[in-house]
DNA sequence: TTGAAAGCGCTAACAG
DNA sequence: CTGTTAGCGCTTTCAA
């Protein structure tokens, strides 16, 4: 690459000349802004961001930490941080916790050194489950502001974009009811997560509320086959007539068993999961879906951090943003 | 964040005495070292990364440019990638090309100027149709380091890491016919890429080597709608008993489809799709998948680079190196 | 209109 | 054993 000084000592003019003249300064004579200016084009001359990031003490890079980039919601959050950084001149640095609270400590530990000028972070499993927010919170103290979206530390002060999952799930079982469904299942692989107790709430809720009778909730964990246990639950519950799931997996396998157990959907079943549009078109008839609005949530939670970063004074009070859910209506619901 | 100087003012020592003792030099005293170590345990003391970074003319960060992050294999790919980085102490600013010839070129731009010591990076699909391969070049004759994967420009002298395409629908077809299917078609969305051309070739190649018969193709566009084709080809070919899906969503709604139309897979109609364990688990029956262990082609990548970034004499030869595909059966075939 | 110098935070050669 | 100095590439004040 080349440097100022190069391009400077060819001109047989100062360092600082050439700074200026490439920033378009008044100082600077019209013929040697010219000059100057020729050479850096041929010499392909692009200012060192290290540099100017050490002397501007900023980077212009946003840390992203994610539990897992396989999961098809946190990648598409991801795309929409991406996204919304580019367009505001900022790169992104992307982490992945794999859910394990060490290595989320690690990844903000790594980074909090002036690589980055703040997080955008989606909480680890582990760390939920252990309650953990003292990384977090030491974070911020440093100066690095932090936004969370969708699984949250509420006990962090920090700006927040997160999903409407109570309501959604409260909704979705609702309008199974509407439509006289009477055994209405909840499937759920999120356990551990705040949003999966949230989409639980929402359904049973809908439950009390409407029939006053037993939530029927199958919750799955990783290590178990999925497909094997939601069969034994419908066969084991032959009365169930309507399905929520809280994540895309679970409704896509719902529909297909009950298609294999000879059922009609949504003839005889109703199912309505958490999932991406993509993933609708994995059965057939196409899934009913609650989109979650992932680009969106991510394009939100950039701006939030961006916003931060920009205003000097350290705004105090921190904003939570709610996206809300859509139900999008495909085949598996009558 | 605390710097050394602000240590060393505390401490009433030089700069370089700071310094020093924390990166336990001989030259300091014990006491010295001591005294340092703690006040930069109390303060947290951590080097800036930026100024590391300009000293030592590297950033220890990578630039990975991939055309499509909802695209489950390339995020497996990323993720190979972020581990494999991780271990040696690199980090990564991932861009998003959209499979966009002008995304690519900026974001190649962009991190040209300092950002990272070299780039891993698969081809927008816009690149490769219209061939471009000035930007790749003139990167690396800027002196970073590029390593392409999975699609590939083979006309830039760079490494890269390939799967075995042409081998794998060979024998994937070869595996058809050995169970004695005598109309095996072929569906792909990945027409205008290098590796979607490849497959088709390989399904090709076994159809002539084993019947002489015409191939019997479906090429599926992105604005299509990929159910409704693969219905269509269903009805208008209904000798079809075996499937070779060049994606992963095509495999798994030809099991759906052919489900729906009341064929029994796989007695009636075999059916193998490149794609992930996970998604194998979205058909009943499951299945059969073709393997790309998308996570080592991550993690091959970040080696080569890596070596590459720390063997200073610039190594002239290239290397490209194949993961293999595996078969790995689930039930779509007999 | 141009240049010299300081400084961002750090390391390292060299001097003391 | 400790300090001074230079320098990585850049911007910016101040001096000429």
């Amino acid at each position: 690459m080349v440097t100022l000084k190069q391009l400077a000592k060819e001109l047989n003019v100062s360092i600082s000349t050439v700074s200026k003249a490439l920033n378009n300064s008044e100082e600077i004579g019209e013929e040697t802004v010219k000059r100057v200016k020729e050479l850096a084009e041929l010499y392909n001359y692009k200012p060192n961001k290290v540099a100017l990031s050490l002397k501007q003490n900023a980077t212009k890079t946003i840390g992203v930490i994610i539990p897992d980039i396989l999961n098809h919601f946190l990648a598409k959050v991801l795309f929409g941080i991406e996204r919304e950084a580019t367009k505001y001149g900022y790169n992104i640095i992307t982490c992945i916790s794999n859910e394990s609270l060490e290595q989320e400590k690690e990844s903000l530990r790594l980074l909090a050194n002036g690589s980055v000028d703040g997080f955008i972070l989606s909480v680890a499993e582990e760390t939920q489950i252990k309650n953990e927010i003292e990384h977090f919170k030491r974070t911020i103290t440093q100066g690095l502001p932090i936004v969370m979206f969708d699984r949250v530390a509420h006990d962090v002060l920090c700006d927040k974009v997160i999903v409407d999952d109570f309501d959604a799930t409260f909704n979705a079982t609702k309008n199974l009811f509407s439509e006289n469904r009477k055994h209405i299942a909840f499937i759920s692989t999120l356990d551990g997560l705040s949003v999966g107790k949230l989409r639980e709430r929402g359904y049973k809720k809908a439950i009390f509320e409407t029939t006053g009778g037993e939530p029927l909730v199958l919750k799955i964990k990783k290590k178990d086959d999925q497909q094997k246990k939601i069969m034994a639950f419908f066969k084991k519950n032959p009365e169930i007539d309507g399905v929520i799931a809280a994540d895309s997996s679970s409704g896509i396998i719902a529909i297909n068993t009950a298609v294999k157990l000879g059922l009609k959907v949504p003839k005889n079943i109703s199912v309505i999961g958490f999932a991406s549009k993509s993933d609708s078109y994995h059965t057939i008839p196409q899934l009913t879906t609650i989109r979650q609005h992932a680009k969106e949530i991510g394009t939100s939670a950039a701006q939030m951090l961006i916003n931060r970063l920009q205003n000097k004074p350290i705004d105090v009070d921190v904003k939570t943003k709610i996206v809300k859910t859509t139900l999008i209506k495909g085949k598996s619901i009558l």
